[in-house]
DNA sequence: AATCCACAGGAAGATTAGGATA
DNA sequence: TATCCTAATCTTCCTGTGGATT
């Protein structure tokens, strides 16, 4: 980034790192710090975020980004009401006549690639000028890059910074720091910030993580009316995580799938056996049942395998030779409290 | 070695929702 | 607002799979 200060646009950048190890922040602080500098300077700096999971379209993306940028002479900008062309247009205008340095960061990039859009705005030559806008690009997804076409990978891929996962000392680090600010001295043992930290570290790393751990341990710990916590209330703090990561997953699911999964219960409970006929059998009852309509086994096995990504059912095969080959459901996560999140589904209810 | 169960999952076409465009 | 377009969803049809049984 330093090219900023010879006054130059700064190579686009690609950021890659899984959740919870602090890209985003990285990059505010980063580009926080650029523009004290740059305001010391008196250079020019446009620093435009766009977070991808909140402005998805190509139009409102377009249009975040033609909202923020300078207008020559502060004249009224015409925003609302364009067309995406009318967008395009309006942001080459606006970047010909801005002097200083664009830079765009693209957060959580995966949730609204438009490759087109993205190479449209790094071939905007500034005619005043002479630069480019630079393009920063936070992910978790590091096969976005091969989702772009080649010319494009080449020039927004040119300096990639990977952010690897926090190990367990690491870890430790963090939540010493938290603690530190958030608890009186004395209160949080050893032992509770190394599992913490053990808990996160299985979680890629996480770091959000594992201060959300601290943060609940020491809830559950509060109720309780303790002084000090332990071990006990960060494996509860876990456990209550979990549950909440269950329901709000299951929450949601589309009704087909909340049915599927309402029917996997429904036979995991029964002494029937949980295989897939019986499953789909099940499925299809609830189906008629609730009067929605009825998708093909194969389509439903899909369904089972998002589920199984999701961690939300364990499945195993078991070959049985002669006998083909069956597909278990071996557990089902929070069956109680997913039963309930299912029933409260208004599709759902009628059957309850 | 051949058979066959009971399902997984790939390929390709049909359908549909909702975003872009005029 | 009407129409066009694209990507996601769903279907149909099909091939593959491990090992007890024949």
């Amino acid at each position: 980034m330093k090219d900023i200060f010879s006054g130059v646009s700064p190579n686009n950048i690609f950021i890659y790192g899984k959740p919870g190890l602090g890209k985003t922040v990285l990059t505010k602080w980063v580009l926080e710090e650029i523009k004290k500098e740059a305001e010391n300077r008196n250079i020019e700096l446009c620093i435009i975020n766009v977070n991808c999971e909140e402005i998805k379209t190509e139009h409102s993306i377009l249009q975040r980004i033609v909202q923020e940028l300078p207008t020559p002479n502060n004249e009224p900008r015409k925003v609302i009401g364009n067309s995406t062309s009318k967008h395009n247009e309006y942001l080459k205008y606006l970047v010909n006549d801005y002097k200083g340095i664009i830079i765009i960061v693209f957060d959580e990039m995966d949730k609204a690639i438009n490759p087109e859009m993205i190479n449209r705005i790094i071939r905007i030559q500034s005619i005043s000028s002479g630069q480019f806008p630079t393009i920063i690009g936070i992910t978790n997804d590091l096969e976005l890059r091969d989702k772009f076409p080649p010319h494009l990978k080449s020039t927004l891929c040119e300096n990639s910074l990977i952010i690897n996962p926090y190990d367990a000392e690491q870890l430790i680090d963090i939540i010493k720091a938290r603690v530190k600010i958030t608890f009186k001295p004395n209160v949080v043992p050893h032992v509770v910030v190394h599992l913490c930290a053990a808990y996160a570290a299985q979680e890629h790393g996480d770091a959000r993580r594992a201060i959300d751990l601290l943060r609940v341990s020491g809830e559950i710990a509060e109720s309780k009316a303790s002084t000090v916590f332990d071990e006990q209330d960060v494996r509860d703090a876990h456990d209550k995580l979990e549950l909440d990561r269950v329901i709000e997953v299951v929450k949601t699911l589309p009704t087909q799938s909340k049915t599927v999964l309402l029917a996997c219960i429904y036979v995991y409970n029964s002494p029937k056996e949980n295989t897939m006929n019986n499953i789909y059998f099940m499925y299809s009852i609830i189906c008629k049942a609730i009067e929605i309509d009825t998708l093909t086994q194969r389509r439903v096995t899909d369904l089972l395998a998002e589920l199984n990504q999701l961690k939300i059912i364990d499945g195993i095969n078991v070959y049985q030779g002669r006998y083909g080959r069956k597909k278990i459901i071996t557990n089902i996560t929070s069956k109680e409290q997913t039963l309930k999140t299912l029933y409260h589904d208004y599709h759902l209810t009628t059957i309850e």
